[in-house]
DNA sequence: ATCGTTCATCGTAATTTAACGATTTGCATG
DNA sequence: CATGCAAATCGTTAAATTACGATGAACGAT
């Protein structure tokens, strides 16, 4: 039975990789996407957010500065405030170097 | 300045929630992501894909179980072979489930 | 100048992940 | 029945992640 075809056409573009992994590394938690899913219907929360999902306030902070650092969500400070919202470019993205691998 | 929208609507989903979380954690790996690439072309092969990922047998045997157990990934054995194939239905599952946050 | 609020950071412990070499499994064939 | 091959599993180590409480920083208001 005949399983593989040629490989040499093969070709990598290690950064898109990177990149795909970055984002999916940081969707990868159930509490970063439940809060990509409130900051997606509202822009701009403060930390209600650490009421609603149930996690200490540090750990939230922590899960919201990894979505930061991804680029998925977007914070602005308002002094003692700081206001959280989606980046929907991002998701857009992410869902573009899904489309390469086999999606719509 | 007001930042905050009403909160008491929101409800959440919180099966969809890991799921997403459970399908982006499979793909947050720079050597899984390059895995579903290859399979996104060519379905069925064997572990060439050792080859193609310059890391050891185990390794990338491991990395086809987490996508496996994702369900991103079909294997089928052909003792002693066995030929991976993506599974489309589990990229496009993922990229509907970012839909609804942002996407799309 | 102090206080209070909000968020970030620190320090830490427990768990999970990633990677490897070595070993095992399962079948097909000599 | 013994060999061989591809893939899975095992055992281990190192590193990263998650979570928490405690502490710190920044600024507005009293």
């Amino acid at each position: 039975m005949e399983c593989l075809q040629s490989l040499a056409d093969l070709q990598f573009n290690e950064t898109e990789e990177k990149e795909l992994a970055a984002y999916a590394k940081a969707i990868g938690h159930p509490a970063r996407v439940r809060l990509l899913r409130i900051l997606a219907g509202r822009v701009c929360l403060g930390s209600d957010l650490v009421g609603q999902l149930g996690l200490a306030q540090s750990t939230v902070s922590e899960h919201l500065r990894i979505l930061r650092e991804a680029g998925l969500v977007h914070a602005e400070v308002n002094h003692p405030k700081t206001c959280f919202s989606l980046r929907p470019e991002a998701i857009q993205r992410v869902q573009q170097l899904l489309a390469d691998i086999g999606g719509v």
